[in-house]
DNA sequence: TCTTGCCTTGACGCCCGCGTCAAGGCTTAC
DNA sequence: GTAAGCCTTGACGCGGGCGTCAAGGCAAGA
């Protein structure tokens, strides 16, 4: 199969294909006329890292899952190296959507602020005049 | 005042003030020998930039507060638009915050199926050999 | 043979908020 | 006078994951 097939039924791009291998994460064989050539193992491998993207994960990361499949485990996370990053990844994830909550937080206490502080805010269009 | 100070007292840098005013965002007038001249009030929307961005407002979104500032309310947030901003704030927090939660969920139960496929995985030290 | 459509490499662009360096001018203290 | 330390503008770099164009080679059908 060749590049152009491989994107499509990985559901990606040639451009990002030709990227994996400049970063050495999905090498190419060769035809006799220079065309990429992959087969289904590297559709496996590609999944891998599309799925592992989608969660955020950086390319970098998808490194162990990635080796750990060409090493002919079953899985891109049968190996320690894998879990390591898994780890690593929960634990980026905790810190994150604390800070985030925390903000939430504090951007809503503001707004709630904020809106009390300003008439026809929270309820715009009662008490047009304002008198009461 | 001039860049330096006003920078050092807010915490940030000479290039964060020029970045700002190329923007468009803390224009500074200048002095009869070309320098930046800033007051108070400029210290004040400069915090308020500040602030914002630390909740991760881009710059453009602090826009409406410096300009609500520049125009004499009291506080950032003491106009309309600033409340807009806020309110989409708060709804972008709220999606990326539900994002992350399911994906954290999704890495969680992946690490403890992974870990359950191999031996030794929750707890390394225990059972070398494995014969259990 | 010509066209169409795939493939190749190379290289610049993008986003965003600056960091950092360059080359020079002004000010101030000694 | 001169050195230090502030200021000026201009411009390139960075990180990440590609998009997009350029210029050309190769393959297959009419």
């Amino acid at each position: 199969m060749r590049i152009g097939e491989l994107a499509a039924r990985a559901g990606t791009t040639t451009r990002t294909l030709r990227y994996y291998e400049s970063r050495g994460l999905l090498p190419a064989r060769r035809g006799e006329n220079g065309y990429r050539t992959y087969d289904e193992d590297d559709l496996r491998l590609l999944r891998q890292i599309r799925t592992l993207q989608d969660f955020g994960f950086d390319l970098e990361e998808t490194r162990p899952f990635v080796e750990c499949l060409r090493a002919g485990h079953p899985e891109g996370d049968s190996c320690p190296a894998s879990l390591v990053v898994y780890r690593r990844k929960l634990a980026e994830l905790d810190t994150l959507i604390e800070q985030l909550t925390s903000v939430r937080a504090q951007v809503g206490a503001q707004l709630a602020r904020a809106e009390a502080a300003v008439p026809g805010g929270p309820e715009p269009k009662c008490e047009l005049g304002g008198h009461g």
